[in-house]
DNA sequence: TTGACATGAAACCAAAAGGTGTCATATAAT
DNA sequence: ATTATATGACACCTTTTGGTTTCATGTCAA
């Protein structure tokens, strides 16, 4: 499951602050490339690539309208990344994980 | 807060696979370099770029033993990748988040 | 039908990323 | 003292990234 059709994965694709500047942009937004790239200081060719990296990843989706390709954001690969995230959520500094330091704990 | 000391930051250190593979490495375990690069089909020296680049992510930190360095995980960064995730975690498909759609829904 | 838009595609480029090998240095171990 | 170990520091190489400019194509408007 979640298995990266392309080269690009969620973690390569939100490295890029470009890339996260896009994805905060579209959210409840669906945009057309131009509309995107009047945000960024770079040409539109360059924000079009952004936006093929993410549609890899699967963070947005394409629809042609007219001449127009609208994009939306696509949230559900983040998933992939808060489940990673949950593996080391264990290990922080809060009260909970405190605790359960304590009650499992076997270190020095 | 969280400020990046370096130029590398924690949605950049984590995009690398082996950085992953490092960062799971070390959990509970504090290891020398030698003992980390035995893990991966690279050479010693680009682990220990790997690391150089995890340090100043704070995702490791470092202590001089001897003639040895070890490394041990530190967690606290990726709170950063957590509430950059949090935002976009009530769009997820949930009940939740389909019923907020509902309400706030104004498109075609 | 003739332009004016919106985009994709291609060729190209500089810099960064991910590796390698070699060498220097500090610390153990014999 | 001498040798072996652990690591950092360089110099160097290749591929990927993030950008650019130019050109082709499809679509909307006059």
């Amino acid at each position: 499951m979640a298995l990266p059709s392309g080269k690009h994965d969620v973690f390569q694709a939100i490295a890029d602050p470009t890339r996260r500047e896009v994805l905060k942009l579209l959210t409840d937004h669906e945009m057309p490339v131009s509309a995107i790239s009047g945000h960024f200081p770079i040409t539109r060719t360059a924000v079009s690539k952004h936006l093929r990296i993410l549609a890899e990843a699967g963070l947005v989706k394409e629809r042609k309208v007219g001449r127009e390709t609208r994009y939306r954001l696509e949230t559900q690969p983040l998933q992939e990344l808060k489940s990673w995230l949950n593996y080391y959520e264990r290990y922080w500094e809060n009260k909970l994980s405190a605790l359960q330091r304590f009650v499992e704990s076997d270190e020095e």
